[in-house]
RNA sequence: GUGGAUGUAGUUCAGUUGGUUAGAACGUCGGAUUGUGGUUCCGAAGGUCGCCGGUUCGAACCCGGUCUUCCACCCCA
């Protein structure tokens, strides 16, 4: 015997009962998207890692699968390299793919490519898997599957304002409880810019981003670490103690940042969304979070995150907008914004709160028994009449014991069986049992299809 | 990448200060019942004790390394 066969770290088998439910999250999701007018593409799993170096800053670069090219790879490395043991170096010459780490650039790359045959704005979904060579941990998988939707060539806050609503109503239709958290990465450049250090963006962001969890000491504390100015701290305190709802929250911030442009514009385009959002009924709670940063460096306006508020299992959702995404691939001023579903972290919130119980196991509504190689015609074509019908159904394949092809049906959790021997073969007939009941009637085949209607397709 | 916990049958777990042949439940298979599942009864199969090395007369147990899973940090869906 071999030694016992595992996976990859961070990886996972999907059960035919998980595969059930995880089905049903992408189905309603799908289904959402599609209602929304977007259509799917997809893209490999594997792209040139000049297409995904440098888009998710330094510790995005880390985590990024590299794939070893075919060949003789080494070939390209000279003795000296190779004594250096500088793995950097090495992998960028012995390594030209990677797999995908999100479904964002990848789409970028996509759009580039593709503009001559794209209809703008182009709204698209796209759900995939993506790798991320990241430690595992509660909700934190090495292989995980991303429910992307875009807009990209509008710069209209319109398209943020969709989204939430898909947000919304995919929640509401999951059932899952939902705070969205929103903000603006042009705030937080008018913030760092107010404290006078604009270009310590995204470690003030990422610091601030704390402040809920370590608190405002602990956050200052990491700023001086990073290097900040005790007047920049200082300046940084009456943003990091605002107050009140979301409309006064933003006129505070006004008046703060009134030399910044970049900040003002920032909280117009929150307000006008707002706007949008206060027009309509949504279950969601939605709120504006001058907390939330998110860690990928291309988003250039609002940025969304969303929470499930009954598990704690980090953000479900999260996404924004990114004025220049194509840029890098030499397309320049097509604006995009975007959100992603996390369904795995979604299966994970509905598994803890229960809410899956109502979904069917099985999908094999009828078992027709085997008796042997005599009986086998008369089944199939009673196997036959019944995919007519539309009902799902099986032919045991094998003619074992009666007790044996029951208890199968039995653990398939499928609802009747059709037995058909001699006897019912010579009177044109079948029995039929009633699995939950144990209730057996004797069924005409001419009647079939009445029986089917009556009974099968009523208790559905 | 850093720190902590974990690993024994298909699964969930027992396993005495290191001492003969490593146990249970569930599941699987066979039988009671050759045309009737779920309940019951009887029986059987199933283990390189994660892997490699060390200490010892002797290791599931002690030590080192390694991998897995889980937890925290970093970061993130």
């Amino acid at each position: 015997m071999s030694s016992k066969p595992s996976i990859p770290k961070g990886t996972r088998d999907f059960s035919t009962d998980e595969m059930l439910k995880r089905e049903y999250i992408f189905e309603t999701i799908k289904k959402v998207f599609r209602l929304y007018g977007y259509q799917p593409i997809e893209t490999p799993a594997m792209e040139n890692l000049t297409t995904l170096l440098g888009k998710y800053g330094e510790e995005g670069d880390k985590l990024l699968f590299r794939i070893l090219n075919s060949g003789d790879f080494l070939s390209s490395v000279n003795d000296e390299e190779m004594g250096r043991r500088d793995t950097g170096k090495i992998s960028s010459k012995i390594c030209e793919k990677g797999l995908r780490y999100d479904l964002t650039v990848p789409f970028a790359r996509y759009v580039v490519q593709h503009r001559d045959e794209i209809v703008f704005p182009f709204k698209r979904y796209q759900i995939q898997p993506v790798w991320r060579a990241d430690r595992p941990q509660k909700g934190r998988y090495r292989e995980f599957f991303q429910c992307d939707v875009d807009v990209i060539g509008s710069d209209s806050l319109l398209n943020e304002y969709e989204l939430i609503k898909i947000v919304d109503d995919i929640f509401s239709r999951l059932k899952i409880a939902t705070v969205v958290k929103i903000n603006n990465r042009k705030i937080l450049a008018g913030i760092a810019e107010f404290i006078g250090e604009p270009d310590r963006i995204i470690d003030i962001t990422v610091a601030i981003d704390k402040l809920d969890k370590i608190g405002m000491e602990a956050v200052n504390a990491e700023l001086t670490g990073k290097g900040l100015s005790a007047e920049a701290i200082s300046n940084l305190q009456p943003v990091l103690q605002l107050q009140g709802n979301t409309e006064e929250k933003l006129s505070r911030l006004a008046e703060l940042l009134v030399n910044s442009e970049t900040g003002i514009k920032g909280i117009s385009e929150l307000r006008t969304l707002f706007e949008f959002i206060g027009g309509s009924a949504l279950n969601c709670e939605v709120e504006l979070d001058l907390t939330l940063a998110r860690g990928l460096n291309y988003y250039t306006g609002a940025i969304i995150e969303v929470k499930s508020k009954d598990v704690s299992i980090g953000s479900i959702c999260g996404g924004g907008r990114y004025d220049n995404l194509t840029g890098v691939f030499g397309m320049e001023g097509v604006s995009g914004v975007g959100i992603s579903f996390g369904a795995d972290r979604i299966y994970d919130v509905l598994i803890q709160l229960n809410l899956f119980s109502e979904l069917k196991v099985s999908s094999t509504e009828v078992l027709i028994v085997n008796f042997g190689e005599k009986e086998t015609k008369y089944a199939l074509s009673i196997l036959d009449m019944l995919r007519s019908f539309d009902v799902s159904a099986e032919f045991y394949p094998d003619s074992v014991k009666l007790k044996k092809q029951m208890s199968y049906a039995d653990a398939k959790k499928i609802p009747y069986i059709i037995i058909a021997g001699e006897d019912e073969i010579s009177k044109s007939i079948v029995t039929v049992k009633n699995m939950s009941t144990g209730e057996q009637k004797t069924i005409a085949l001419k009647d079939m299809k009445t029986f089917v209607a009556d009974e099968i397709k009523k208790s559905e």
